[in-house]
DNA sequence: CGCCTTTGACCGGCGC
DNA sequence: GCGCCGGTCAAAGGCG
């Protein structure tokens, strides 16, 4: 099994550096897939092709907008290009939960079950006693990978493509204001879960920490940010402790980091849970401002008015563009934009496919963060969360660009 | 009526 | 064994 995921994964990245050096082939990406890949891969994917289909969803990592259902109109008049490569991620998508699936398929948690027939189990949510000594894997999975990202944001919760419900607030010691805790209701049985929660120094940060593995599509927003984030946390779960952002050979591993001189990467091994911190807070002068209006990577020819990169809006208080609310578009366009000229894109595909291949390997996971889109305020998520972490860091990462 | 939040109870891990 | 603490459950109620 490991053979022929490797195998696949050499195809997959073949297919991404062709279509590197070949942007259009970029949108032809599923018909380089060789005959038999591509039947499989049909094969094990979802019962309905839904993941073909764009995902009506907001922004992901909008962390400051309060809300841009207002055009998912849009979202659907996508080009035929955007919905190739929709589709191409998509079935990047399916192929992760095959993998996941063999991996977890022999135990089930309770959350995974009753997914309409399909085994979407991801290993992730296994209870914390959950052995996996049956599929011989390195039991990683006992330390459940977090990743958190730490935005400035009035909201009180950030607005990604993923629907989240509410099932537990508490006080947490060492900060006044209360942790939320919040789990993914897009698909029965998702073993997402996130926490909300303030920073207590400073109350306009919030800090959201995801865990677990969605078992169904995700917004292609959603993926390019989780092909960060799941990169960094399976080298995390691996035991690298010497990787840079900084190193050009990892700049496909955290297209991410590699985008935003501001992002601050932390990686904290000790304690239960073995977390990455995305500090999305530095963005505090106006040559921040510029770089947000004009990030060299998107197009700015495009038909469309947002030159906002979608991750690095993430950190931009709304209130730096108010002006935009009507006119914004959704994420997914920004990104397809942001895709058809940017080869880094094939990049965090290939670092999103590694990721999986090493959460397949270790039996752990990555996670995929979105923010949340809960209608109503919280009560009182007022207070700060605290960033325990810090303290405990092991390692710390960050690309020092300025 | 369905889905959501609220909130106290409950549970398991951990340190003493 | 006990208490603390983080995390989850589930009953009750709110809302569209």
């Amino acid at each position: 099994m490991l053979d022929r995921a490797t195998k696949k994964y050499k195809d997959l990245e073949r297919h991404l550096r062709l279509a590197m050096e070949q942007p259009a082939a970029a949108a032809h990406i599923n018909n380089y897939l060789p005959k038999e890949e591509r039947n499989e891969m049909d094969g094990l994917s979802q019962p309905s092709r839904q993941s073909i289909e764009p995902v009506p969803s907001t922004s992901m990592l909008d962390i400051n907008e309060p809300s841009h259902s207002d055009d998912k109109t849009n979202e659907r008049v996508a080009s035929p290009e955007k919905n190739m490569m929709e589709a191409a991620i998509s079935k990047e998508m399916d192929h992760h939960d095959h993998m996941t699936n063999i991996v977890g398929r022999k135990r089930m948690s309770r959350d995974d079950e009753g997914v309409g027939g399909v085994d979407y189990t991801s290993k992730g949510n296994q209870g914390a006693g959950a052995k996996n000594s049956e599929d011989n894997m390195p039991d990683v999975s006992s330390q459940k990978a977090r990743v958190s990202i730490r935005a400035r944001s009035d909201a009180p919760l950030m607005i990604d493509g993923c629907q989240w419900r509410k099932y537990g607030q508490k006080m947490a010691k060492g900060n006044p204001c209360p942790r939320a805790y919040y789990r993914c209701t897009m698909a029965t049985g998702c073993p997402v879960r996130k926490q909300v929660q303030r920073c207590a120094e400073d109350m306009s940060i919030l800090t959201t920490t995801y865990e677990g593995n969605h078992n169904h599509p995700l917004p292609p927003a959603a993926t390019f940010m989780a092909s960060t984030t799941s990169a960094a946390v399976s080298m995390l779960l691996s035991g690298s402790t010497t990787s840079n952002i900084n190193d050009p050979s990892n700049s496909g591993l955290f297209p991410l980091m590699s985008k935003y001189p501001y992002t601050i990467a932390t990686l904290s091994t000790s304690a239960p849970h073995p977390t990455i911190t995305l500090d999305l807070t530095h963005t505090p002068n106006e040559h921040n401002m510029q770089l947000i209006q004009r990030p060299s990577f998107v197009p700015q020819q495009l038909p469309g008015h947002h030159h906002h990169h979608p991750l690095y809006m993430s950190s931009m208080p709304p209130t730096l563009f108010p002006e935009e609310k009507g006119k914004h578009q959704s994420m997914v366009d920004m990104v397809t934009a942001a895709i058809a000229t940017d080869h880094n894109f094939t990049a965090a595909l290939a670092a999103a496919a590694s990721s999986i291949m090493r959460a397949t390997q270790s039996n752990s996971h990555g996670g995929h963060h979105t923010t949340s889109s809960s209608s109503k305020m919280p009560a009182g998520l007022g207070p700060p969360t605290h960033h325990k972490d810090r303290s405990s860091l092991s390692t710390v990462i960050s690309n020092g660009r300025k």
